[in-house]
RNA sequence: GUCCCUAUCGUCUAGAGGCCUAGGACACCGGGUUUUCAUCCCGGCAACAGGGGUUCGAAUCCCCUUGGGGAUGCCA
């Protein structure tokens, strides 16, 4: 591997479900080293017991792997960085934090969690937060105290005089106080590393160029940088990325929660979207190609991406243009695919339209945003609705409720007797009495639709319902709209 | 409270000082095609937050105001 080759990764938490803005990092982190030939490395945060949930680490495999992005390195696939599970590291984050005490960049401190929770709100003290009472301890005391085994924290020292100032690949220049900055705790009581310690001293070991991350993390950043700058090590590229906003019903943005709708792929997956739609939609909030192109694939993506698209504001989830886009995708499935993809959410049980889907499908398939739209569009299948002798009137064709009547009362015996009940037969009737007539087609169909299924829009046309409804059905049904 | 970030149609965005009478997409509205409705096609509506600078010239650069968001955990 050559030494300027770019590793991203994607360190998640195992929290039991995947969130569409830490997906979208992932896939920038992703897209990120696929541009420039480098790696990609997928790392599980888990310092947290308390926050362990069962098969959690699964979710994070079968959503990426369902998204397409893949991992050169991680707990599943190897690499030579590994282990690739912060939990399965536990042992080499304490003996960093040491060195940083050792090179008086950090310090034990003994204070009471409790006592530290609502204090420095209101003084105008240096410190914000933590109050700083172990911060110049005598090595005496720390060490009679490390004796008796009084439980510990270990807190980064910051000097709180001047400013720090990094570049951020989107952002650009950030600069902030240092007197804002807190004596973060590096281990905690459990002896486990905090998130924001481990993170420096994994992405450090290995050997991460390119920090990929939520832009809640600027803030913080400096205090990173400190981290690296005791240890001596290389800062990183940084890449903060926008926020994914959602909007509630009173009007208001805040960040992507449950309020706003599902936020899941597995979520977004159940609302019937496809994995390939969700993943091009996300692409697209907070980057851009600069050009007028929406629709592309993922391989396009590895080739096209680059952080100079990258957005700076923040972007509001629109699950209108996701469904917009899911329609795209679904329309571009062949037939057999999408009869495939639709079956499980078409809720037919053991209908006997079940045995018909490959009949039904295809009518569907132009008319479908999100998968999850489909048991409402074919409902009239299985039973009619109730509908009015107003649905008659079509302005367009011409259509009322007597053109309906004349068509039914003429129609009805040819359909009786028809023996070959098809498409293209029924159509044949259809036509020839339009002709006979000398009236618009449209007029005939739109009576006979509204007749055979009670609904002013339907999936397909009378000829094709009728098929699917078959014979008997149908002539019970045009009975009834005759009567109307 | 303090700090950080941000600001183009309702939404996602293009725009790197003159190509801008601000482009595309979603949504919405209208028209057309089609063996009905839908799909599809065409058209329309709709934005540079406000105020100061800088400049021959500003959506683009600077400052202020206002709005929005985020951070301030022994969570990640």
């Amino acid at each position: 591997m050559s030494a300027n080759t770019v590793r991203t990764r994607f360190a998640p938490s195992p929290t039991g479900f995947m969130h569409v803005g830490n997906l979208r990092t992932a896939l920038y982190a992703f897209l990120l080293a696929r541009s420039q030939h480098g790696r990609f490395i997928l790392r599980i945060e888990d310092t947290d017991q308390a926050r362990y949930v069962d098969g959690a680490v699964e979710v994070i495999y079968s959503t990426l792997k369902a998204a397409g992005i893949t991992h050169d390195e991680g707990p599943d696939v190897g690499g030579d960085y590994g282990p690739y599970i912060q939990s399965q590291r536990k042992n080499l984050y304490l003996p960093y934090a040491e060195q940083l005490v050792a090179k008086g960049a950090a310090y034990y401190c003994f204070c009471d969690p409790q006592s530290q929770s609502d204090e420095g709100g209101d003084t105008d003290s240096a410190v914000s937060g933590y109050d700083g009472h172990c911060r110049s301890l005598s090595p005496e005391i720390v060490k009679a105290n490390l004796d008796a085994k009084l439980p510990y924290v270990i807190r980064q020292k910051i000097d709180k005089t001047g400013v720090s100032t990094y570049r951020d690949a989107v952002y650009g220049e950030i600069t902030i106080e240092n007197k804002v900055l807190d004596d973060q705790i590096l281990i905690k009581r459990d002896g486990m590393p905090t998130y924001n310690f481990a993170n420096v001293i994994d992405d450090h070991t290995m050997g991460i160029t390119h920090v990929v991350r939520g832009c809640e993390y600027l803030p913080s950043t400096p205090k990173y940088n400190l981290l690296y700058r005791a240890f001596g090590w290389e800062i990183p590229e940084y890449v903060h990325l926008p926020l994914i906003m959602g909007r509630d019903t009173e009007g208001n943005v805040s960040k992507l929660s449950k309020r706003h709708g599902s936020v899941s792929f597995e979520g977004l997956i159940a609302d019937g979207y496809l994995p390939e739609a969700v993943v091009n939609y996300i692409a697209l909030l907070g980057w851009s190609p600069k050009n007028d192109r929406e629709l592309f694939t993922l391989a396009e993506l590895e080739g096209i991406f680059s952080v100079h698209g990258l957005n700076k504001s923040a972007a509001v989830f629109d699950y209108d243009k996701l469904t917009w886009m899911n329609g795209e995708y679904l329309k571009a499935l062949n037939a057999e695919e999408f009869a495939r993809v639709s079956l499980p959410f078409a809720q037919l049980h053991d209908s006997p339209l079940e045995v018909a889907w490959q009949l039904i499908a295809p009518l569907l398939q132009q008319r479908v945003g999100k998968l999850t739209e489909i048991p409402e569009k074919i409902g009239f299948l299985s039973e009619q609705p109730e509908y009015s002798a107003e649905l008659f009137y079509n302005k367009k064709s011409k259509a009322t409720p007597e053109t309906a009547k004349a068509a039914f009362d003429a129609l009805l015996p040819k359909f009786e007797a028809l023996n070959d009940w098809s498409i293209e037969a029924l159509n044949g009737i259809m036509s020839g009495y339009a002709e006979a007539l000398e009236i618009k087609l449209g007029q005939v169909m739109w009576a006979i639709r509204i007749g055979v299924s009670g609904l002013a829009v339907t999936p397909g046309g009378p000829a094709e319902i009728m098929v699917i409804l078959g014979k008997a059905e149908s002539l019970r049904r045009l009975c009834a709209a005759s009567a109307k």
